[in-house]
DNA sequence: GATTCGATCCTAGCATCGCTAGACAATCGA
DNA sequence: TCGATTGTCTAGCGATGCTAGGATCGAATC
């Protein structure tokens, strides 16, 4: 069965190297150039390929979310880890968030902006999106404080993460006052 | 000069007739739905008429969300004022903003998610979106807290504001705890 | 009242999009 | 070696935003 083996080996090679194309395209140029046809050319294959992996383009974006929120669970936990005192890892935590989501636009978008056609807040729920989440709980609930739920603190202080980091992304926000911003809200939502 | 006159009349009504025209369709349908073509026959003028009075389908949007804006600046201000002290005043405020975007899904996309177009956070921002942040900072310079620059605490609350009215729409938070978020947010951020 | 002329609007079409059918070639098992 | 299966490509479909160029209509002039 080693002919066979190799195979699979080679097609999720290729399906590798189709997300991480449509990311760094996504990355360099933005997701509206990266159409179908641009993608299969940079992966130097035709575009009915792409559809033999992903039922969609759809499909494409919820990978490369994936791939994304993996990520960026490693980065919010390594930051957190790296300081110590409950205010410090909160604000570690929260810089980390909000760079990650400065550094990898497109990426950030295919999570949280763009339709990937994938399932939040529910049973069906990819574990990298639950385990992205986990990374934020995991450092909010010692400073959820007494009588609140870690799970909706951590919904409340995601949701201003993610305000600050798509407003400021789009130029709604000016991105100078960034670090007085995240020391306002670590502040003010964390006892202590 | 009455027919020219009352030709700029009947242009400037068709134009509103165009910006209502695709609010109503996006409400209904969604963003996707509204194409040239589908607008051109809700109108009932064909294709090009629509860019005699907008240079691109982005301009349209645009048009959207400045009417929303205004709309918003007013619901705002409107919650506001029918309350009572500074705790009352700001839930209220903070209530008004997430039921506008939850029962304006598709003007609040045209505002804060899609490309508009439109300058932010800068001299050139159009008076309909200036007012609409005056109409938060307002009611939160009081609960802004002593050494914090009122502006500053509005962009945050804003944000979290934001976040929490994509994110819930989007799926990504589920929809219950929407009060408790609010309560929580308040109490937080509001110095008393 | 007929005629000219400019403004207004529509038909038709372009390039590009996501996606798919059907032909062709390479590879496998017998 | 041959037939069948698997894999890939060419070509094309309907729909998108946008535009060029001709037709039509109404207002002003004689």
């Amino acid at each position: 069965m080693s002919v066979q083996e190799r195979k699979e080996r080679e097609r999720a090679e290729r399906e590798r190297l189709i997300v991480a194309t449509a990311r760094e395209l996504a990355e360099q140029q933005g997701w509206d150039a990266v159409t179908t046809r641009q993608l299969a050319e940079r992966i130097e294959y035709s575009q009915p390929v792409l559809y033999s992996h992903f039922r969609s383009k759809r499909e494409i974006i919820g990978a490369v979310a994936l791939k994304g929120a993996a990520e960026m669970a490693a980065a919010l936990r390594a930051a957190a880890s790296a300081a110590d005192g409950p205010r410090t890892r909160v604000a570690a935590l929260a810089r980390a968030y909000l760079e990650f989501a400065a550094r990898n636009p497109a990426v950030y978008d295919a999570m949280f902006q763009l339709d990937g056609g994938l399932a939040f807040a529910n049973e069906d729920t990819p574990q990298p999106l639950k385990d992205a989440f986990a990374a934020l709980l995991e450092n909010l609930s010692e400073v959820a404080g007494d009588g609140v739920h870690p799970a909706l603190f951590t919904e409340v202080f995601w949701a201003a993460l993610h305000g600050l980091a798509t407003l400021t992304r789009t130029g709604r926000l000016p991105p100078e006052d960034t670090e007085p911003r995240v020391e306002l809200l670590v502040d003010r939502l964390a006892m202590i």
